[in-house]
DNA sequence: TGTATTCAAGCAACCGGTTGCACTTACGCT
DNA sequence: AGCGTAAGTGCAACCGGTTGCTTGAATACA
C-alpha cells in the first residue's frame, strides 16, 4: 500500500515511537535524530494517515455543517456560499476539515446529523440556521457533542453557543431609516416564520414603527415565498390598498430581486415611487438595478466567527458557553429617497 | 467512552467477530445469533465508529470537493450551491460524506488537496473546474486516486473522467437563437479565458457568427470581471462603437445581472432596445428584471453525474473512463426579441 | 572508579473495527 | 459406532498510528 511510520522505522533504524514523535515534533527526541528520520521520510515519500491518527487520537480534525433543508430556494441565496467561505477560512488555518449533511429533507438531515455525531466522523458541528419544532438542537445537546448555531436557538439558549447578527435591532435601525427620510407608510415583506431571524426582522420592524407612533395598516406585513409570480402578486396586493407604502423593508436581497421586479412592471420606479432597503449585502444588491441600500449582515463573519467559537469549544468543552453578537452596518446606495 | 462492538460482544456472549458479522449482516451468522446480538446493540446504544471502519476497511466513504479558488466572486455564482446539491443528492443515496477543500488561494487548495489524498481522508474527488496551468489535476493523476472533473480536462483528456456540457454548442445555439431572431451585430460577454468553460463558449460564439458569413468587428468581444463600474465600462465601450450590437450573449446570469443595471442605466431597454441571452439559468436570471432568456447548463445534473462516475469509479477503479456530456437546453424567456 | 541522574529511544498496549482461518458441534450417512 | 461435512463462532492478526512506562547509554558528581 502506501508508505508508514514503520516502513520509515525500519528504514531509519528507529522504533514506530520514535518517528511518530518526530512527526510530531516531540522535544523527547533528540534534534540529530529527527534530523535522520525527517531525512528518510522525506526520501520515502511518506505521509501520515489521518485515519489511524483520528482512531488513535480520538479526534478527527473536522467539524460538520448541518445545511438549512437545501430545498433549492435555501441553499441558493448567496447566504451559503458565503457562510461556507467564513467557516473555510477559519478552517484551513487550524487544519480543520469540513464535512457537510447531504441530505435534501429535514428528516434526511437529521439522520446524517446522528451518523455524523454517532459515528464519530466529526468533532464538532455548525448549525446554519434557526428554527421552530426542529429537531436537531436538541438531539445534538442530548448527544453532548460540540457545536454552535448560526442564528439565535430557540431552547435552552443558555446552554447553547451561537452567533447571530441582533436581527432586531437590525431591522429596527433599517426601518429607522427609512423612516428618518420621512416615509411613514413602510410595508415589510419577510419570510417563512419558522426560522428565527424572519421572527426577529418583523420583530424589530414593528418596534420601529410603534416606536414613532405610527399604525401598520392591515395588509403591509407580507411573506414572500421564493417565486416570481408571488412577488407580483404581494406587490400588486400592496399597492391596490387605498394607501400603499412608499418605501419597504424586504428582508434578502434575493427576494428584493423579485420585488424589484415585479414593481418594475407595474412601472413603479425604485427609488423614486418607492424606497427600498433589504437585508444581506450580496453581490446582488450591488449589481441590482438601482443598487439596493442594504443592512450588511456580515455573513462572512458569521461563519468565520461561529467556526472560531467551535474550534474553541472542541479544545476545551467545558468552556464558558459564550455567544457572539455580530454588528450590522448599513450600506447606502441607490434604492433609498427622502418622501 | 461509547459503546464498542467488544462492549456490545462480551454482554451478548458472542466474539466480537461475530458482532461486526452481524453488523454488516454476513450470512455466516445464524438468524437467531443475529437477532439475540442485535437486542443488545439496541439496548447499549450501540453505533460503529466510523474511524476505526475506514481503517480497516481501507476506504473512507468519504469524496472531496475542490473547489475553484473561492475568491469571492467564483464561489459567490449560482453554480456552487447548486453543483454542491447535485453531488449531495447523489451521495445521499450511496451513504458517503462529502469533505471541502478549505482554502482561499491556489496554492492553499493545491495543499489541501495534498492532504485529502495523502492522508487518505477521501476515496476520490471532484474538481469543479477546468483551467490552464492547472497544478490539482496533473497531481491527481500522479497519485492514481480516483476523481472526476467538472468541465473538459484540459491534458490527457482521454484519461480523466469528466462531466461537462457542450459548451460550444451550447454557445452556438445560444448565438443562432439571436442569429434567427434576424440580429447580426452580436457582442459576446465573457468571463476569465483562463477557465476552459470561458473559450469553449466564446468558440462557439465565433463559430456561430462565422457560420452566418458574419463579421465579429473589433471590440465585440468583451471579458467582464466580476464588478458593477467594469460592467458599466464595457457597456458604455460597445455602445459608443460605431455600429453598436443588437443583441448581447452572456456567459453568466450574474453577470447579466450587472450588464443589465448598467443597461439600464443608458436607459437602453431589454428586450426592446437590446436582446440578451446568457448563460446556466440560475434563480438571477428567473426573476431578474426583465426575466433572462437562458441556456440552462443543468448545474444541478453536473453535479449529480459527476458523483455518479466517481462513486462508480471508486467501486471499481479499472473501469473504463468514460466521460458524460449534459445536454443544455434553451430557456426563454423575456429578454429577445427579434430585430 | 562507582553510583546517581538525565536524556534518548524502544516496547507494547491501545484506539475500534475487519477477516482468513481454525475450531467446535451437530447432523447425516454407511 | 465411525467418519465426513457443513454451519456457526471464535481466535488472532491486521489497519496505521499514539503514548505511558521501561530500558539503556551517557554524563555528572562524589
Amino acid at each position: 500500500m502506501s508508505v508508514t511510520i514503520k516502513d520509515v522505522a525500519a528504514k531509519a533504524n528507529v522504533a514506530p515511537s520514535t518517528v511518530s514523535r518526530v512527526v510530531s515534533d516531540s522535544p523527547l527526541i533528540s534534534e540529530k535524530t529527527k534530523r535522520r528520520v525527517r531525512e528518510v521520510m522525506e526520501e520515502m515519500g511518506f505521509h501520515l494517515n489521518y485515519n489511524a491518527q483520528m482512531l488513535a487520537l480520538q479526534s478527527t480534525k473536522t467539524i460538520g455543517i448541518i445545511m438549512k433543508n437545501s430545498a433549492k430556494e435555501s441553499i441558493i441565496t448567496s447566504f451559503f456560499p458565503e457562510v461556507i467561505r467564513g467557516i473555510s477560512a477559519l478552517c484551513s488555518k487550524h487544519d480543520f476539515s469540513i464535512s457537510l449533511t447531504t441530505g435534501e429533507s429535514e428528516e434526511e438531515i437529521f439522520t446524517d446529523t446522528v451518523k455524523m455525531v454517532r459515528g464519530k466522523r466529526v468533532d464538532g458541528m455548525i448549525v446554519l440556521y434557526s428554527k421552530k419544532d426542529d429537531k436537531v438542537v436538541p438531539y445534538l445537546i442530548e448527544s453532548g457533542i460540540p457545536f454552535v448555531v448560526i442564528g439565535k436557538p430557540l431552547i435552552e439558549s443558555g446552554k447553547v453557543m451561537f452567533v447571530d447578527n441582533d436581527n432586531v435591532q437590525a431591522a429596527k435601525e433599517a426601518t429607522d431609516f427609512l423612516l428618518n427620510l420621512g416615509h411613514e407608510k413602510i410595508a415589510f415583506i419577510g419570510e417563512d416564520e419558522q426560522f428565527e431571524v424572519s421572527e426577529a426582522r418583523l420583530n424589530g420592524y414593528i418596534q420601529a414603527v410603534k416606536g414613532k407612533n405610527l399604525d401598520i395598516p392591515e395588509g403591509f406585513i407580507k411573506n414572500i415565498q421564493f417565486d416570481l409570480n408571488h412577488g407580483k402578486q404581494i406587490v400588486a396586493e400592496l399597492m391596490s390598498l387605498a394607501e400603499p407604502p412608499t418605501a419597504l423593508v424586504v428582508s434578502d436581497d434575493l427576494n428584493a430581486l423579485i420585488v424589484l421586479t415585479a414593481l418594475s412592471e407595474k412601472n413603479i420606479k425604485v427609488p423614486t415611487d418607492m424606497s427600498m432597503i433589504v437585508f444581506n449585502n450580496s453581490v446582488i444588491s450591488k449589481v441590482a438595478n438601482p443598487p439596493l441600500t442594504t443592512v450588511d449582515t456580515q455573513i462572512f463573519q458569521l461563519g468565520y466567527e461561529s467556526a472560531h467559537c467551535l474550534i474553541e469549544l472542541v479544545k476545551d468543552p467545558q468552556m464558558f458557553r459564550k455567544s457572539v453578537i455580530i454588528p450590522t452596518v448599513i450600506v447606502e446606495r441607490n434604492s433609498c429617497l427622502p418622501l
